[in-house]
Formats: C-alpha cells, structure tokens, sequence
DNA sequence: CGGTCTGTTGAAAACGATCAATACGTGTGG
DNA sequence: CCACACGTATTGATCGTTTTCAACAGACCG
C-alpha cells in the first residue's frame, strides 16, 4: 500500500488500482498533486449527461452507473462504475452519458488535459491508461454481445457472474447490490418485470436464493456460470 | 494528398484517415516503414477469433466485418469496419473478434508494438490514436444504447443513416449495401427474417425502395432519421 | 437446366413488454 | 409504538413484437 496525498485529503491505494499500478512513490506524488477529491452521497450526479468533458475521474470506493437517457424516456446503463475505474477517457466535446453514484462515492478528479500530458512523461502511467482502455473496451464488447444475443435469463445470469468479479465484497453465498432492480433491467435492456421474474424463476430452480431484496446468494455457480456463458 | 511508400507498394493518403491526419512528410515516412501492406479478396479472414493479438490494421479500402462468433454458433457483428478505421488497439493477447472482409479489402498492417513506439515519438500520431479511441468507445456505446432500447424499425433506420455516414460512397438515393441481411441482422441483434420484413414495411410506408437487392435508396430521409433517433 | 445461396413471405409459437393489482420495507408523523 | 405513505419489488393477465419453422422466389453459376 502506499499513501497517496492530495490537496484534500489522503488516501491508500493498492496495487489493485489498475491507474496506479506499479507506479512509483515519486510517480504517485505527482499524479496526486494534479489529482483532486470529491466525496458524494447516494444518487448524486458527478457530472450529467451533455456537460463539457474536460475532466477524467478514478474511482476510489462506491458504486456508480454511467447511463444516457434519451429525449423519449428510455434510459441505457451502459456500466456500473467501480472502484479502481476510470471514467472520461474519451475526448469528446461534451460527456454522452452521465454518471451517478448508487452508494457513498469518492472519486479522484484530474483534469483531463493534464493527466494525458502526465501520461506522456510517466511511462507506467501511459501504459496502465492504455491498459484501462483494452479492459473497458473487452468489457463494452461483452455488452454487445449480452445485448444482441442473449436471452433475459441469460442476461441475469452473466450479470450475476460479473457482479462476482467486480463488486467488492461480492462472493457467491452474498452479493449486496447496490443496484435497483430498475437499474438492473436498464442495464440489461430488459424490463423491471421481466428481471424481476426471471429473478423468481431461478429461486424456483434453486439456483439462487433471495433473503433481503438487496441480498442474492447464488445456490448453483456452475449452473449460472454455464447460462451466462459468452464463450 | 501525400504519397505513402511502403515496402510492398505506393498508397495515397488524404486527410481524411484519422490515423494520418496532420502529420508531416517525415513523420509519414517514419510510418510507412514500420507498415506492411496486406491485400485481401471477398470473404477472408484478416485475423480470426482467438489469434495471438500483436498486429494492429488500418484499413485503406474496402469494407469487412468485426464479428464474434459463440461456441454455440450464435454471431454477434461488433462494427462494420470501413477505410480509415483502426483495427487491433486492445491490448489483450489475442483477439476476442475475428475480422472478415466483405469487399476486396486493402490494410495497412503494423506490429502493435512498433506503432505504440513511435506514437510516443510522434506526438500528432499519439494524438490520432487517442482521437480514433475515442470515436470507438463513442459508436460502441451507440451500438449499445441500439441494442438496449431501441424496437426493430429503429435500429434498421439507425443503421441506414450509419452507412449514409460510414459507407464510402454512399448517398440517400443510392446506397450499396457491401453486407448480406444476415450480417445486418447479426449487427443489430434480429434475424434475417425481421430485418427483411423491416425492409418490407419501410418500402410499402414509401420510406426507401430497394431496386436491387443490394441497393437501397432512401425517399424520405427526414422520417428514417426521426426513427433512427437516438438523442 | 438444375443446384446453391440469398432474400422474401406466411403462419404459428415464444418471449418479453405492458398494464394493473398487490405485497413488501422503510421512514415519518401522529 | 402504530398507522400511513411512498418507493420498490413481485405477480398475474394480456398484448405485441420478434423469433421460429417452413415454403417459395430470384439471382447467379456451373
């Protein structure tokens, strides 16, 4: 671990952090000098939809959705945001989605601008910036793919499979969401209905038991690793 | 236009391909020497699915298919890939998509390694990288948001306004269409059967007409960009 | 001329969406 | 502490869209 100060606050980060990997205590210094904190509460906005892109944010702990909303009502989640993800890459003009916090969030804020020049002079950072884009890219794919060709049930089983993967502090016999069914259903281009019943049918099947709403065991992992199948 | 020379062959740039847009003579030439030129007929692999990931392509002509194909015979069609777009930039060991032309198909192929390298000595190359990123991250989210929400009269008039945009050559009253039903079908998550009768009703609405069955006119661009809508 | 590949059309089935009612959970104010 | 209200989740009934299965038409090629 190593302790990361900001104009704010301070911070530990791990290895597992993919923008901070491997990076040295006087790499870690500058990248923190230009870094700022912010704190938000549940179901805030960290930036909306339409608002100018020049910042890039890391994500230190909570939970958040990057989603876009149309003019007609329908919402997309194009990702829940996790700890260690980094959001604004992109250099466009203006953000196409927003991001809101789910949980309790605390993100890292760069300037963008300035944390691509940085990139250009710490050669770990660059290459870890260039590894968060293959993961997010692999990761976006993975959506198509769920979206154009999976069934409802398969589409909850693959997200049960990867909240296992990301969440933290998700293992089989516990996964607290943090999400709505809502937001599950807009994640998976499904309704809350559906995601709802196809929830019912594999408690039915035994696969995976519901104690509180929030609180999903998963009974059967191998069952629902074979339904969420991408491969 | 400048002249690119490459070991194999001489190909003409504008600054219409992102990758090359801005740069100097020299900077060109740097380029080019590192670049391989690859020349493919209808329906061959550029890679497949699985193959170890060290190359990237940029396309010079033609039109091919980015698709993934399930152990289970299901086929997802991530983008259609069209000159000027960039191929490869994951850095993931091997390819989780395998690339096919449609067309003839005439590449630029690098060893990624090479064309990373040198986008750190060339600060306009690294700046085109970073900018053709993000117009993919940008049209995949698109792709999702599709995927997710959108009925399937949507997304077949989302998909003829995509090739007005995409399709060298392509204008309202005459767009040829280099893909198959299939492949259309495979893009946007439907059968054949549904993007064939889609077709149907957007003829017999007097939206397009179809004279051959690959050439597509649109009459009434105006009503075909509101259901193709995304904002 | 027959064969294959691609596209279209029809009928039936299935899946997911929609509409509507009900249950559950949490927090508030009486 | 209970009653109530509000937001969220579940369940049921029905509807509509898309898929599936099947037949056929047209283009291209040997």
């Amino acid at each position: 671990m190593v302790q990361l100060s900001s104009p704010y606050k301070s911070i530990s980060f791990g290895d597992d952090c993919l923008l901070f990997k491997q990076m040295s205590k006087c790499e870690l210094d500058r990248l923190s000098k230009s870094a700022r904190l912010r704190v938000l509460t549940k179901q805030q906005y960290l930036f909306t939809q339409h608002a100018p892109s020049d910042r890039l944010y890391n994500i230190v702990s909570g939970v958040g959705i990057m989603e876009k909303v149309s003019e007609n009502g329908r919402r997309q989640i194009f990702t829940f945001v996790y700890p260690g993800d980094l959001i604004g890459l992109s250099n466009t003009e203006k953000y196409s989605y927003g991001v809101k916090s789910l949980s309790n969030l605390t993100v890292y804020e760069f300037k963008r601008q300035n944390l691509l020049a940085l990139a250009e002079e710490l050669p770990t950072l660059g290459a870890n910036l260039r590894e968060i884009r293959s993961d997010v890219t692999t990761h976006t794919f993975e959506h198509v793919y769920l979206l154009g060709q999976l069934k409802a049930y398969e589409r909850v089983c693959f997200m049960l499979i990867q909240l296992l993967n990301r969440l933290p502090g998700a293992k089989p016999d516990k996964i607290d969401l943090p999400m709505t069914r809502t937001d599950i259903a807009d994640y998976l281009g499904l309704t809350v209905e559906t995601v709802s019943r196809t929830f019912s049918q594999l408690k039915r099947d035994g696969l995976i038991s519901i104690t509180s709403n929030n609180t999903i065991s998963i009974l059967n992992l191998e069952s629902i690793e074979d339904l969420a199948s991408t491969a």
